[in-house]
Parts: structure tokens; C-alpha cells; sequence
RNA sequence: GCGAGGGUUGCCCAGCUGGUCAAAGGCGCCGGACUUAAGAUCCGGUAUCGAAGGAUUUCGUGGGUUCAAAUCCCACCCCUCGCACCA
């Protein structure tokens, strides 16, 4: 061992070492296997902190699971599909300043070789190299024989085959679907591309088709289940309306309509032509139908109506919305003979349809007399709405007048009303957005229909059950995102899987569109299996569908499939067989951010391409990392890479300082001065490590072992236990803290209070133990401790919990100095007193005996304290303490009782001698204290001038200081 | 709006299957040892009161359950993230 700690020399060493072993390179063999994989990065920039942390996760698993027998395969690829490395080699072509900056400075590219990167191919060749070079460089132990990119010809002809099978399967249709959509541009809106409304997400209406002679008045709702409670319709009279000739799917119709909802109807999935203007006075006092009851009702003026929003006709409800029973009142005094309106407004009749937890019959009314709402233009007609929108959504129930939705829940009934009145033909659906929507060339942006686009199926019930088996079967961590993966399938709708940008496969059966490039990375898990036999020389065009068929799903044969790609029968069993015993998956880790997408379609392709027993096992997620406080942004910075905290801190540093700063989903904040103090403590643990190796220490622990040596033997265990429970719940947090920080200061008392015989094998079980978190120096402590070349701590047995060690009485007995030690300490505190002398009393035999009596009790599940006394009083020996007896009981009782089971049965089992203990270790407490000591049992104290031994209690002497 | 997570001591952050919790660890700060000095390292302190190991008030706010609540229940306030064709 070298006499300073230097990370790179030791970190290069060992990295070559395992390099020119192939220990990370797994075959199939008689041991249980463990497959391991994380999502493989986008290559639109170099790996970094948030890379850092997942990736370190996965290798510290995949580490510690090696190192308990298993036989562990984690693999790695790298995603280049889709249009952000095509967008950055333009933006790097065109020299864009932000762009060379953030790339020159943060993710450290040479300025000679940043400008070559102009096209995606050299970019993913030149990151792909650069993202195995980092990852080795932190020492993950990754078999690097799989790798590939996701342009690759032969990971592309394993797209083609996917993609296939799903398409025969039915799970990937042609249907239109609804998009942000510049008309202006003739384009769909990118995010980035636009101006305002960045927040806006693009609502489903239930268009309710009203009609007066052969038009139709449609208006446009959330709450479509008021249809049962509408008493008339409201009309703007002083806005412009259209009628038009609606055709869809062969139907055709005249509407009437606002303006605006004309021109957005247009770029819908219907055909639209416009006929003439309306003025909207000349729609106000017309009697149209009701569609579900037949109902005739009225049309009135209400200013409130705007013409953007839907179709720019309202219908009202005013029993249960505000604002429409305030405009009914408003029109209460109004003279509309203007509008051929005679008959008395106030007989028309409010209906309620909702019954709502602590409202009556009408919620609207009461809504606006509680919050005193004037009229339909005070604002708090706003805040009126949303109270009953809320509570109606959240507790409402539809009442008898809604036919057989009666009892239905309001939070329920969207989904299935909007199916039966698209079936009826009375009712649409129209998209509109939360907000407006302006495009970056400033024009105003409407909802588009893309036709003829492929989805993927995944609002398939059928679909949906099985992914939702396989989460129930599934291992998740934590536990906690159970729950939301299991509403993320609920909420998941189809999703379009065809794009005409970018890089990746063509969608075999319809080859103008592109596959998307999240589709195409969901069982890529098993292309790492066959990847090592492809790799090898494997033409394209010998990947054929039956080789998959054949190998993945075990159709066919081996003869047929052997004719059919020209391979040999022995390699095509051999990929078989190797796939068979690698998958499935048996853990999958990963940010956060892949949750509702990537970690769901992962879930939807498997269960639907794969038999059960290929289904993914476990899942485990966690959290971002932001730099010093910031967001980190790839192509705007900040940004630090994986490569530069390796090349700063070191490979161990920067891994136990990523694993140690927070837990599970929690997000992580990298910061410079956490890195240092982590790599301090790694100088501390190569420090103490070498001390003991330079001691020529050898293995104690079948010498005679003094008190110290067992107590530090069995809190050597707490930690191995801790640590593997927390392994095992992939809490690296927690144990780092069981695996490094406690046990470090544990050695450390141990130390202080002379013990040495144990140093070497505490030493020998920590290396171990430390190994998954910073290999490389454990590798090099190991090898120092005299373990010959070849013998790699990467590949010993991980300690596991061995409880003959666990020693009660030895961890009590240390608790006992530990705590005699600070009350001594705390009274020269209070009494700032400068002590000659201190005289520590152990509990007299009847206080000692009472304790455990009343132990027993508790076990008997028999404490009381008048059971105790009685007890304690038959013995004749006892009954000169009478008076101090009941006082005592008294004080102990509750304190047992109300004792965790954990530390009951700690006491329950003590057999401790305290005099013994306190006055073996005089010479310590009396250096601790700084003067001399003197301990006697308060039964024959033969120093004691202030009686201070009758406060003397078990594991608590009493304490005189001179 | 919908869904998920969170609000702890100067800061970051544990604890949250109720009792050992004035509450781990780290940082910061204060004191000490070492050093010519600084740094590093090591030791101790860090809610308030207290001349004997104790007492008191604390864990977003307000209620509740309990012998006992940071931990369980209810209501409220505040914060973060996701909401789709972007990886």
C-alpha cells in the first residue's frame, strides 16, 4: 500500500486489472443469475451527475448481488432514435453560439473535434465512445461485449420484428389524433416552439347537439351529465355567428356557431363549408330541442358568453351552475320584447340532477347567497363556480331524473355518458385548449386532427389488465410508487408511435413513417442476450423474424429456423438457451422522470409480446440530481459531467458521494463541498486501514476475546445486517451509513478504548462490505490485507448477518460507560465543578433483584406494581428497605411497561456484573474524566459522605464528585 | 384541475410499523489539542433554564385519538414534480 491515498493510480490499476480478468463478463453457468439493467442514456452529450447516480445504483446492486453468489449480467446501449441529436448537429453545423459554448465548455468537447460533429452519425460515434470511456473510468462492472446503438442494422431488423408481431397482434391501429397544430406553419407546435401557453394542455369537450328545425345548435360542455338539468340556451346577441354545412364519416349537417369555434371546427376531422353569417340577436328568443329529452326550450341573451370558448353557444343549467342562474336572474326584470320573448322567465323551473354532500337542492343558488354574488359580471360569480364544481365532482351522485345513470358518481360518469350520446348521434367530442396557444410566428394555434397516424393500442383494456397483473407480481421500489404506476395505466391513453423526423427504424408495414423513439426501447433488454452473438459476425439479413421468433418466444424449430437464416443449429440453440437463462429481467432501475413513460411502455411490450415467466420482476426508481442547487440542463447548463467528478474527485469519491446524498426517489443535490468531505472520509478509511495493515495485525477472533473485542464484534454485525437490509431495499443512503459512517466511529471507540485484537478481522469483513460502493479501494486494501493477484474482493463473499457474534451483555456493558461517562461529564457541566475524585456507586442487590423480578412480570405479560411490592416484601432480607421498596416499584414499573420489545428482550437476557465492569475500566473512565475513580456497590460503599449511594439504580450508579 | 411526493432543530437531511426523541449524520459556528502560524487532523460544545445526572418549550397551522404523538386520524395553509407525442 502506497503512503498516500491516490485515487487515479489505484482506480487505473484496478480498472485494468478486472479489464484483462473478464470477471465482469457473465456466462450462463449452475448459479442462480441476476439480471440487472438501467434505461441506456441519450447520446445528445456526454454522461453526467444525474447519469452519475443512476448508473451508480445499478453497479452497486450489480455488485452486491455478485458478491453474494449471484451470477450477475448488467449490460449496456445507447439511444440514439428520435430528433434531438439531429436537432443538435444542426444547431452545431450552424455554429449556434449557445450551443459551441455549452458543448465546448461543460461537456468539455475539444473545439477541433465540436466542430466535426455536424451530422447525427459522427455525433453518436463520437459520444458512444465517449460514454463508455466515463463509464469505465467509475468502475462499473458492465459486460461490455453487449453494447450497441439503437441505429444499429441489427438492433433495427429487431424493431421490425417487435413491431410486427404487435401489429399482428392488433395492438398498433391507425386512428387520428388531437395536436397542437400552427396553422400558420401548417405544423404541429413543438413545445420550444411556442410563445405563450407553454402550460396549456388540450381538453376534451362533449359537444351536445341542440337543434331548432333541421340546425343544429351545438354547445360545448366538461359536465356533460347537466344535459338532464338544462332549462334553456344562451346566445350572445351581440356576436357574429356562422352557419356552416359539418360533414363527418358521411354525415352532414347545418350548425350555428361562434366565429371563432368555425375556424376551429375547420381543423378538425370533419369537412366544414360556410353558408352565411348570423347575427347572434337573431338566434336570442328561438325555441330549440333537447336531443336526449325532446324538450323544447328557449334561447336567451347573456353577455357573459364568449365567443372563443367552444362552440360560442352555452347551454344553462342554472340549478347547479352559477353563472347561469345569475344571468336567468338577471333577465327576471329585463324587457325582451326585443327579441320576441313574452312569456315570464321567472316560471321557469330549476332542476337539480346532482345530489352533493352539504348542499340542498339547488348548489348554484346557494352557492351565490352564501358568497353574496350580484350578477354574472361580479367576480365573485368565478369563485362561486368552482366551489360547486369541486364539491359536486368530488361527492356528487346523479339523482333519479338522469334514468339509468341514477346513483352514478358525477367523478364517474364523463367517460361513459360521452360514449352513449357519440353512439346516439347527439353528441361530439371537441378538443380545446386549457388556454390560449400562440405559436413563435405569432399566429394563434388550434387543435389539430392528424390523420392516418399509427398508435399504439395502450388504452386496450385487455392490454391494461395484464400490465396490471404484472405490477401486481412485481417487486417495486419503493414500495410507495406502486400506487401511481398503477394509476399512470389507468390514465395512459393510445399513443401515436409514428414520427417523420429524426433518426431510428421505419415502421415496417407502412414504411413512410419512422418509429417513435420511445416504442422502440422497451424490450430492447433482451437484445443485450442476443447481442453478444450478433456482435460476432452475424449478418444483417440473417435476422430473420423466425430467428426471433424462435429464440425469444420459442416458436418454430431449430431446423427451420437454421434453413431460414443459413446459421448453424448449434449457435441458433446456444442464443436460445442463453436467453432463456438470463431473462427475464430481474431488476430495472431508473430515474423518476421514466415513470409515466418509458417504465410504463417497458411494462406494456413485455406483457404483451412475452409470456408470463418473461415478465419483469422488479422495479426500482430514483431520484433527479440538481448541481449546487440548479437544474441541470444538457444543452444549457449547467451541467457536470461524469467524466469531470471522476477526473476531480476520483471513481470512489464521486460514487460514494452520489450514493450517499439522498435516499430512493428523493432528489439529490451535488455539491462541491459534500464531494470533499466524502473524499475525506475515504482518505480517513484508507488511513485506518493501512495503520492496521502496517501493524501486521493478524485475525484475533479465535483468540480469548476481551469484553471490548465482543462488543465490537457484535456491533460489526448491526452493521452487516443493516446494510444488507438496506441493500436489499435499495436504501444505498442507509447503508453507506451502516457500512461506513457507523462503523468507522465504532472502530474508532473501540480504538480509544484499547481494543486491538479484533482490528484485522473487523477490517476484513468492512472491506467486503465497503466493496459494491467504492471498489477500487477496497481492491487495493484487499490485496494489501495479503490476498494473492487474482483474488478479487469484487468476487469474495459479502458478509452476511452472523448472529453468535450478537453479545447482549458486551453492547450493555459498554452502554453502561458510555452513559456513567456523559452523566459524570453533565454534572461538571452544570456545577462547573473542577472534580479531585469521583465516586460511582452500583445499585444495591434488592434494587437489582426488583428490576429483574419485574422483568420477568412484563414477560409473564403480569406487571403490576402492587404484585411487585408484595413480592419483594416476602423476602425477609428485603424488608429492611420497606420504606424505599414502593418508591421504587413506583419509578420502574411505567419505565418497563411502556419498554420497545427490542430492548426488553435485551435486558431481559443481562447478566451483568457493573462493579466488575465499572472497575475493570477505571483507567479509562479516569482518563476520560481527568481524575481519579473510585467504584463501590451501594450495598457496603466504604466511601460515601453525602449517602449520594442511595440513588444508585441498575445500569445507572450513583454519582459522587469531590 | 387531475395524479404523486414533501413541509423537522442555523442550513442540508434522518426519524414517521406511537414510548430508548431535545430528536442520528453532515455542514456551519464556538472552544480545546497539535502547529512558529495558517491549513489539515483529532477532541468537546451547539433549543431554553438549572451549582448533581434534572426541568421546560419544540418537529407547517388548528383540532382529535392515546397513559403517551415528529410519528396515527381530520381539516387547513404552503412547496416541488408529472399531465403525452418530447427524450
Amino acid at each position: 500500500m502506497e503512503q498516500d491515498y491516490d485515487a487515479h493510480r489505484i482506480e487505473n490499476r484496478w480498472q485494468s486489472h478486472w479489464n484483462e480478468s473478464s470477471i465482469f463478463e457473465p456466462e450462463p453457468d449452475e448459479r442462480e443469475k441476476f439480471f440487472i439493467t438501467i434505461p441506456y442514456p441519450y447520446l445528445n452529450g456526454n454522461l453526467h451527475a444525474g447519469h452519475t447516480r443512476t448508473f451508480t445504483i445499478g453497479d452497486v446492486i450489480a455488485r452486491h448481488k455478485r458478491m453474494l453468489g449471484y451470477n450477475v449480467l448488467y449490460p449496456m446501449g445507447f439511444h440514439v432514435t428520435g430528433t434531438p441529436i439531429v436537432g443538435l448537429a444542426e444547431l452545431i453545423e450552424n455554429r449556434d453560439p449557445q450551443t459551441m459554448n455549452v458543448y465546448s465548455r461543460l461537456h468539455r468537447i475539444p473545439d477541433d473535434i465540436l466542430e466535426t460533429l455536424t451530422t447525427p452519425e459522427r455525433i453518436v460515434d463520437y459520444f458512444s465512445v465517449e460514454a463508455e470511456k466515463a463509464m469505465r473510468s467509475i468502475g462499473y462492472s458492465i459486460d461490455w461485449r453487449r453494447k450497441f446503438t439503437t441505429t444499429d442494422d441489427t438492433y433495427k431488423k429487431f424493431i421490425e420484428w417487435q413491431f410486427n408481431l404487435l401489429h399482428d397482434k392488433g395492438l398498433i391501429v391507425k386512428g387520428a389524433h388531437p395536436v397542437k397544430w400552427c396553422p400558420n406553419d401548417n405544423n404541429p407546435v413543438e413545445d420550444h416552439d411556442i410563445l405563450h401557453g407553454e402550460e396549456a394542455t388540450i381538453v376534451d369537450y362533449t359537444l351536445i347537439k341542440f337543434t331548432h328545425k333541421n340546425m343544429v345548435l351545438p354547445c360545448a360542455t366538461l359536465r356533460p351529465e347537466t344535459i338532464f338539468g338544462v332549462t334553456n340556451l344562451w346566445v350572445n346577441p351581440d356576436i357574429e355567428h356562422a352557419k356552416i354545412k359539418v360533414s363527418k364519416e358521411g354525415c352532414e349537417e347545418i350548425w350555428v356557431v361562434s366565429q371563432e369555434a368555425y375556424r376551429k371546427l375547420t381543423f378538425t376531422d370533419r369537412t366544414v363549408e360556410f353558408i352565411e353569417n348570423v347575427a347572434g340577436k337573431d338566434l336570442v328568443g328561438i325555441k330549440v330541442k333537447n336531443p336526449l329529452s325532446g324538450k323544447e326550450m328557449i334561447t336567451l341573451p347573456a353577455s357573459f358568453v364568449k365567443p372563443g370558448n367552444g362552440s360560442g353557444i352555452v347551454m344553462s343549467v342554472p340549478a347547479h351552475a352559477p353563472y347561469d342562474y345569475l344571468a336567468l336572474k338577471d333577465l327576471y326584470d329585463k324587457d325582451l320584447s326585443e327579441y320576441g320573448i313574452t312569456e315570464d322567465l321567472q316560471e321557469i323551473e330549476l332542476i337539480s340532477l346532482i345530489e352533493a354532500k352539504d348542499f340542498k337542492e339547488y348548489p348554484a343558488v346557494e352557492a351565490v347567497e352564501q358568497l353574496g354574488v350580484k350578477d354574472q359580471n361580479d367576480p365573485k360569480a368565478e369563485e362561486a363556480t368552482k366551489i360547486v364544481y369541486r364539491r359536486e365532482f368530488h361527492s356528487g351522485i346523479l339523482k333519479e331524473n338522469t334514468g339509468k345513470y341514477a346513483g352514478v358518481a358525477v367523478s364517474k360518469i364523463k367517460d361513459i355518458l360521452t360514449r352513449d350520446l357519440l353512439d346516439e348521434g347527439i353528441g361530439e367530442v371537441f378538443y380545446e385548449f386549457s388556454e390560449p396557444v400562440v405559436c413563435r410566428c405569432g399566429t394563434s394555434c388550434v387543435v389539430n386532427m392528424v390523420k392516418g397516424q399509427w398508435f399504439l393500442n395502450y388504452s386496450n383494456p385487455d392490454w391494461k389488465d395484464k400490465v396490471y397483473k404484472c405490477i401486481e407480481n412485481m417487486n417495486i421500489i419503493p414500495e410507495e410508487i406502486r400506487v401511481e404506476f398503477n394509476n399512470k395505466v389507468d390514465w395512459l391513453k393510445d399513443k401515436a408511435c409514428a414520427r417523420k423526423k429524426g433518426l431510428g427504424t421505419r415502421l415496417p408495414f407502412d414504411t413512410n413513417w419512422l418509429i417513435e423513439s420511445l416504442g422502440d426501447s422497451t424490450i430492447y433488454m433482451s437484445y443485450y442476450i442476443t447481442n453478444k452473438f450478433f456482435a460476432q459476425g452475424i449478418k444483417t439479413e440473417q435476422l430473420t423474424p423466425s430467428l426471433f421468433d424462435y429464440v425469444l418466444l420459442g416458436k418454430g424449430s431449430v431446423q427451420q429456423t437454421a434453413i431460414d437464416t443459413g446459421l448453424a443449429e448449434t449457435l441458433i440453440a446456444n442464443i436460445k438457451s442463453d436467453f432463456d437463462y438470463w431473462y427475464p429481467v430481474d431488476l430495472r432501475s431508473s430515474g423518476k422522470d421514466l415513470v409515466p413513460n418509458h417504465l410504463l411502455f417497458f411494462l406494456f411490450h413485455h406483457v404483451a409480446i412475452f409470456e408470463k415467466d418473461k415478465w419483469p420482476r422488479a422495479l426500482a426508481v430514483n431520484g433527479f440530481v440538481s448541481l449546487e442547487g440548479q437544474k441541470m440542463s444538457k444543452s444549457k447548463g449547467p451541467i457536470l459531467t461524469l467524466r469531470e467528478a471522476v477526473d476531480t474527485y476520483g471513481a470512489d469519491v464521486s460514487r460514494m458521494y452520489i450514493l450517499s446524498s439522498a435516499e430512493q426517489t428523493q432528489d439529490a443535490d451535488w455539491r462541491n463541498a459534500g464531494v470533499e468531505s466524502a473524499k475525506k472520509q475515504v482518505e480517513r478509511f484508507y488511513k485506518l486501514a493501512k495503520e492496521i495493515i502496517d501493524s501486521g495485525a493478524t485475525s484475533g477472533i479465535e483468540g480469548e476475546l476481551k469484553l471490548i473485542d465482543r462488543w465490537m464484534l457484535s456491533r460489526l454485525q448491526q452493521c452487516v445486517r443493516e446494510t444488507n437490509n438496506d441493500m436489499t431495499s435499495i436504501r444505498t443512503r442507509g447503508a453507506l451509513q451502516n457500512a461506513f459512517f457507523l462503523l468507522y466511529n465504532d472502530l474508532k471507540w473501540y480504538q480509544r478504548r484499547g481494543g486491538s485484537a479484533v482490528l484485522y478481522d473487523v477490517l476484513d469483513v468492512w472491506v467486503r462490505l465497503m466493496a459494491p460502493f467504492t471498489p477500487h479501494i477496497c481492491e487495493e486494501i484487499w490485496s494489501a490485507m495479503g490476498h494473492e493477484e487474482g483474488n478479487f474482493v469484487s468476487q469474495a463473499a459479502y458478509p452476511i448477518f452472523c448472529p453468535r457474534f450478537i453479545d447482549n451483555d458486551a453492547e450493555l456493558a459498554e452502554e453502561l460507560m458510555c452513559s456513567t461517562l456523559s452523566d459524570i461529564e453533565e454534572i461538571i457541566k452544570v456545577t462547573k465543578l473542577t472534580p479531585k475524585m469521583a465516586v460511582l456507586y452500583t445499585a444495591p442487590q434488592w434494587k437489582v433483584t426488583a428490576f429483574k423480578i419485574a422483568l420477568k412480570m412484563k414477560h409473564n405479560e403480569d406487571l403490576n406494581a402492587g404484585k411487585l411490592i408484595k413480592t419483594l416484601m416476602a423476602d425477609p432480607d428485603n424488608r429492611k428497605h420497606g420504606k424505599e421498596i414502593p418508591k421504587y416499584v413506583q419509578k420502574i414499573v411505567p419505565d418497563i411497561s411502556s419498554m420497545k420489545t427490542e430492548r426488553f428482550e435485551m435486558l431481559l437476557g443481562m447478566r451483568l456484573d457493573e462493579t466488575t465492569i465499572l472497575r475493570e475500566n477505571i483507567g479509562c473512565l479516569s482518563n476520560e474524566i481527568g481524575c481519579p475513580i473510585q467504584v463501590y456497590n451501594a450495598d457496603e460503599p466504604e466511601y460515601d459522605p453525602e449517602n449520594k449511594s442511595r440513588f444508585a439504580l441498575p445500569l445507572r450508579p450513583a454519582i459522587y464528585l469531590e
